[in-house]
DNA sequence: CCCCTGTTTG
């Protein structure tokens, strides 16, 4: 092209600009909804053009298309830009069209005009056929073909329609930098739709104030996208900010509406879009069918029901008729949030305005009726809709219903019919046995059964039924095998779901981790490290991980049967194997090793958490700290309370509670009561065990009021004292020669129906003996035998109780009593005739 | 999901 030719073509080009904008209605001014040729719009083709493009459709619409064909040849010259649009306009194929344009642009003396590429760009968008119009585009540009700023901005919304919201942005500027078009505000607003519906907010605010710089002022139709784009997004603010503008301006419009109520919807602000239901009811708006459609289903996803059947019944008074998949998901919402009565009256509703249910339908209430008589109801009303796959469906809902109400052995006996193909009676269903065919049980049958067989530990019962799923050709699943491996373990047969195991791993069903792990928590459960290890080999191989609550179970096994240092060496073999053991587990051998008295190798290991990159929490701290307290090494413990506090983490009450104990048993009751003061200005707020530990502590250290003080102070906090509290207090109180305080606190005790143990009776007996008060010690003897109680032999409170009773029995006050005892045989008589040591002569009470 | 705190030296 020449320099002259195209300052001739863009003098036609302005030319053309002046004259569009002369015309009373032109395309640019609004919507660009339908975009042609000036000349066209003004009047009807001439009949000149209709024979050409009669004459062009029906050689490209002949097969085989031809370029060599005569009759194309003779038609060339007659080839105008006219024309073109008119062909395009009038294929029914978008292959034909483009086929046809693209052989008209390698036609001599022919050149497409932005109307030309815009009708073929139409065709291309509405058929969504990106490449070519990526290639479009780009030809546009190539050509340097002028356009109006109406032109260009119906060719980006080609562009955006399928996505290519990129592209047109590209488009735009090159279109400008080259001078083919001076955009105005209409070609932004098309723009900003485009790049909106590519999603990218941010270009979006670019342009907007790239068109607010040059002067456009903005409409309606360009904050549309705007909101559009925040709300897809999820731009909550942003987007109420310019909705707020657009209603401010009295822009708002049912599609401004449309675009927050589905976002709303989208987001699940169920509520936030009832409110502006509201407003939009307020503005004489009214709410289209697919506005209640969206709405519906996204309130039901939200499980909102109360207001999906509000708008549900809205729809209906706005005059549209709900169409089946709308009922479909009312009932379904209806049905999962147990809202049957509801879901049966749409049912009902829906039978009443002559649609037909269908099977996804009838099988949500159908697994949805919880007694037989709804069943029987329904089944009233949809007999005929019955066909023996739904009748399946319909057994399976029986069974689910019996299993639900406890009756097993109803499910597993109609279970059993549908396999021997009997005809189902006597499940009091009574229309059931007019059903003729053979009503085949289905993997869900099976299931049902077996599940509940499974939970209530009838695992051979459950085991034969997989067994008959293979004699009749049912499939089995994962989910069964995994439920049947566990259903071993959980019994300890482990050999058998090592069985079930291979089996399902020959018929291609792969392991899940559940199924692992069933058969790794039963040989944690054996204590079996050998086969544990072997197996974590295996989840390695599947990409499993052991679960932590069966690598603790372990752990705590072996604890449990002094084996702490084998645990400790199963730990580092999870090492080796790739696997780092939770802090749980870790903590659960600690606790271990001090259990058997190896305060120092608990140490050590808790010191090797931290190098295996594993981070001792607080309940980790509290053990070993509460380890040290026992152990008499309080100043260790209360070094590990600073570093833990060091690190930042929280001491829990548990914490201060070993700490208290830990002063308390070395003999230090003021540092115990200086934690209790600590956890007041900490707000960690003390439990019973903190009184307990610290009135245990002062009873031990002579002093007794103080420890009744802590008491009264308990109570005062609302801290109610349980048995062993009293229990400590009372003895404590014992220890201290204050008896008829501690029995003051056992009649209380008693009076809150808590059951002290032996010795507690013991002590006290012991205490009024000691203060030769023969009475009292009397009293409580007889309390003790009454309820039943008395100490074994071999139980050190034997001996003591021996020497009161020898005491009681000198005192004249109440020898007599204490023979009665003996005569009734509530105390055995030997005890006065065996010296007071327990020699092994004493075979029982 | 799993790890921790108090009363009885037996």
């Amino acid at each position: 092209m020449t320099v002259s030719k195209i300052i001739r073509a863009q003098r036609k080009f302005y030319e053309s600009i002046k004259r569009i904008d002369n015309s009373s209605d032109s395309f640019s001014s609004k919507f660009g909804r339908r975009i042609c040729s000036k000349s066209e719009s003004s009047s009807s083709p001439s009949s000149d053009v209709v024979e050409v493009t009669d004459k062009f459709i029906s050689v490209f619409t002949k097969q085989p298309f031809s370029s060599d064909n005569p009759q194309l040849i003779n038609l060339v010259p007659k080839l105008t830009n006219k024309v073109v649009e008119s062909v395009l306009n009038n294929f029914r194929s978008w292959k034909v069209a483009h086929l046809f344009f693209t052989w008209s642009s390698n036609q001599h003396g022919y050149k497409h005009t932005i109307y030309t590429y815009n009708a073929m760009a139409s065709i291309l968008s509405r058929a969504r056929q990106i490449a070519p119009l990526r290639v479009l585009a780009h030809d546009v540009v190539d050509s340097r073909c002028f356009m109006s700023p109406g032109a260009l901005g119906f060719l980006i919304r080609c562009l955006g329609n399928v996505g290519l919201g990129q592209e047109a942005n590209m488009l735009f500027d090159q279109v400008k930098i080259e001078g083919l078009c001076v955009p105005n505000r209409y070609t932004y607003n098309c723009l900003l739709e485009a790049i909106c519906k590519s999603g990218s907010a941010d270009l979006v605010e670019m342009r907007l104030k790239e068109m607010c710089d040059h002067g456009w002022g903005y409409d309606k139709y360009t904050l549309t996208p705007v909101l559009q784009v925040y709300c897809n997004a999820g731009k909550f603010d942003k987007a109420l900010r310019v909705f707020n503008e657009i209603y401010d301006r009295g822009w708002v419009d049912e599609h401004v509406f449309y675009i927050l109520l589905v976002s709303f919807s989208k987001w699940g602000e169920v509520d936030k879009a009832c409110e502006l239901i509201k407003r939009i009811e307020d503005c004489n708006i009214r709410l289209n069918e697919k506005t209640f459609c969206v709405l519906i289903h996204g309130f039901v996803k939200e499980s909102r029901m109360d207001k999906a059947l509000q708008l549900f019944d809205k729809m209906k008074k706005s005059g549209f008729f709900p169409d089946v998949s709308i009922y479909d998901v009312m009932i379904g919402g209806l049905c999962v949030n147990k809202q049957f009565e509801a879901a049966f009256q749409l049912y009902y509703e829906m039978k009443e305005s002559g649609k037909k249910p269908d099977m996804g339908i009838l099988s949500k209430l159908i697994s949805s009726c919880s007694d037989e008589g709804e069943l029987t109801q329904l089944l009233k009303e949809s007999w005929e809709d019955m066909d023996a796959k739904s009748m399946t469906l319909l057994c399976n809902s029986i069974m689910s219903i019996h299993v639900n109400n406890g009756s097993i052995n109803k499910a597993y006996n109609l279970l059993q019919a549908m396999i021997r193909g009997e005809t189902i009676t006597d499940v009091g269903v009574g229309v059931l046995s007019s059903f003729k065919g053979k009503v085949s049980p289905n993997t869900t049958s099976f299931s049902i059964v077996i599940n509940k067989l499974l939970k209530d530990g009838k695992l051979d019962l459950a085991l034969s039924l997989f067994r008959d799923m293979n004699q009749i050709g049912c499939k089995q699943n994962v989910v069964l095998y995994n439920n049947l491996i566990d259903g071993l373990c959980n019994s300890n047969r482990l050999e058998e779901s090592y069985e079930l195991l291979r089996e399902m791993e020959e018929l291609g069903f792969e392991p899940t981790h559940f199924t692992l792990n069933s058969i790794f928590g039963c040989l944690c459960g054996r204590q079996d490290v050998v086969g544990a290890l072997n197996l974590v080999r295996k989840m390695r191989v599947h990409g499993h991980e052991p679960w932590i609550k069966n690598t603790t179970l372990l752990i705590k096994e072996l604890c449990k049967h002094g084996k702490a240092v084998e645990s400790c060496r199963f730990l580092s073999d999870m090492i080796q194997e790739g696997y780092l053991p939770d802090i749980v587990s870790y903590s659960a051998a600690v606790g271990g090793l001090i259990d058997i008295q190896k305060v120092d190798l608990a140490l050590e290991l808790f010191r090797d958490i931290c190098a295996h990159g594993c981070c001792p929490d607080v309940v980790a701290y509290n053990i070993i700290i509460n380890g040290l307290c026992k152990a008499q090494r309080v100043a260790e413990a209360r070094d590990l309370f600073n570093e833990m506090i060091m690190k930042g983490l929280v001491p829990s009450v548990a914490t201060y509670n070993s700490m208290i104990n830990g002063w308390c048993k070395s003999g230090d009751v003021n540092r115990g009561m200086l934690c209790l003061s600590q956890m007041y200005e900490k707000e960690r707020e003390a439990n019973v065990i903190t009184y307990t530990t610290l009135i245990d502590g002062l009873c031990g250290a002579g002093k007794p009021d103080d420890a009744l003080m802590l008491w009264n102070e308990m109570e005062g906090k609302g801290c109610a004292p349980n048995r062993i509290a009293f229990m400590a207090l009372i003895q404590g109180l014992c220890k201290c020669g204050r008896a008829k305080q501690a029995l003051v606190h056992l009649r209380l005790m008693k009076e809150r129906e808590m059951k002290p143990d032996i010795f507690v009776y013991v002590a006290l007996i012991n205490a009024f003996c000691y203060e030769l008060n023969s009475p009292l010690a009397f009293e409580i003897l007889k309390e003790m035998v009454d309820e039943g109680n008395f100490p074994h032999p071999l139980d050190k409170n034997y001996s003591v109780i021996q020497d009161a009773i020898l005491k009681l029995s000198e005192d004249s006050q109440t020898s007599s009593h204490v023979k009665n005892l003996i005569v009734e045989g509530s105390i055995p008589a030997i005890i006065l005739s065996d010296s007071g040591s327990q020699s092994g002569s004493i075979s029982s009470e």
